[in-house]
RNA sequence: GCUGGGGUAGCUCAGUUGGUAGAGCACGGCCCUGAAAAGGCCGGUGUCGGCAGUUCAUCUCUGCCCCCCAGCA
């Protein structure tokens, strides 16, 4: 039997992370970071990683495994978090999972399906191929090779394409054969749908997830760029940018990056980069919430100054108990 | 004060010889099976600076006024 999952979900700048802080704290529990920025080294002020002080109060996990340089994948997250909840569990602590990255939440509670992983060499033929053609060209291709993936898929999906064909060539099979976890979720009817996310998870788990107005997350999300500011964004940005030849795609394209290019370059000015990185944000925001608003989770409102530590408490005695 | 350019969506702007508007970004919704802070799909946004006039009809033409920018005084 699988150990009970804790977790907190909410957008950027929710104020998760200081929450599940304050609630592991109080439970004798450790954090699984579930976040596909901040398992690179070096990348900490853009994506706000816990820092020393966080890390004294309560053990984290799933921080810093790999250079900027290295990729990462899913599959590479659910192998770190079980190992993690694994050494969490051993050493008679509960774990706590809490970070903005849906997909991974998705991976490991519900699973991939067994298959093979990432052929940069492949999908580069086939990226080179969508530059010359179009990416309809590889949407003809796959309705060939697997009706049912290219019904699914639009062809403008080049991602998505990619991965598709990637599998039909290394496998001989549709990625639709594959794909059996959850056929349920992408059933036309939207109970039908909602009521199979989740249904038989990995793991039992008991999720909670905060809702903030709009307005609220609006102001946080200023708050944050201008601790972002402080703390030295700028610095960090400007080695991402100096390496960005060798750093592998993923970070960056992380927000709290790719907007200060064309500042670094003399295009724009640091008023007009900020600017960006709050549009960037609030982007952010607005997908993870699109994830999460589906997620069986039991929602906790925190308005603008609502106090953090009566909620903590609160989760330790009843939701979380 | 004069001359020229301009005032159209939240922002930057486009708008053919008059038929009451459109693109990017922003904003909002949705999709998502090994790159996911990615990738894709869909959708509005509006006293077209104001007031008169010409016309069947004006963002588009005319007049006056207001505001912004540049140059000259």
């Amino acid at each position: 039997m699988n150990p009970m999952l804790r977790i907190i979900l909410g957008s950027t700048a929710s104020g998760k992370e200081r929450l599940a802080l304050a609630v592991a704290e109080r439970m004798g529990g450790e954090i699984v970071s579930v976040d596909s920025m901040k398992v690179y080294r070096g990348l900490d002020i853009a994506t706000a990683k816990a820092g020393p002080d966080e890390r004294a109060r309560v053990g984290h996990h799933c921080l810093d495994l790999v250079e900027p340089n290295q990729t990462f994948s899913a599959a590479d997250f659910v192998r770190a978090a079980e190992a993690a909840i694994q050494d969490i569990v051993s050493r008679g602590k509960l774990p706590f999972l809490s970070g903005g990255t849906a997909f991974y939440y998705k991976a490991l509670l519900e699973g991939l399906f067994e298959g093979p992983g990432a052929d940069a060499d492949l999908r580069a033929r086939f990226e080179a191929r969508a530059a010359e053609e179009g990416s309809e060209a590889l949407h003809r291709e796959l309705s060939e090779r697997d009706p049912g993936a290219a019904a699914k898929i639009h062809p403008s999906d080049l991602r998505r394409l990619v991965r598709a064909l990637e599998v039909s060539y290394l496998t001989g099979e549709s990625i639709s054969r594959h794909q059996t976890q959850w056929t349920a979720f992408h059933a036309d009817d939207p109970a039908e749908r909602a009521a199979a996310f989740f249904a038989r998870p990995r793991y039992p788990f008991v999720m909670v997830r905060i809702v903030r107005g709009r307005p609220d997350l609006h102001r946080r999300i200023r708050d944050r760029i201008d601790r972002m500011a402080a703390a030295g964004v700028e610095r960090e940005a400007r080695m991402v940018f100096e390496q960005r030849e060798t750093i592998s795609r993923t970070p960056l394209q992380a927000v709290g990056y790719k907007e200060f290019f064309p500042y670094f370059r003399g295009g724009e000015t640091w008023e007009q980069a900020l600017e960006k990185l709050a549009f960037a944000t609030n982007r952010l925001v607005r997908k993870q919430d699109t994830w999460f608003r589906k997620f069986p989770a039991r929602e906790v409102a925190l308005a603008a100054d609502s106090g953090m530590e009566e909620v903590a408490d609160d989760l330790a005695r009843t939701v979380f108990a």
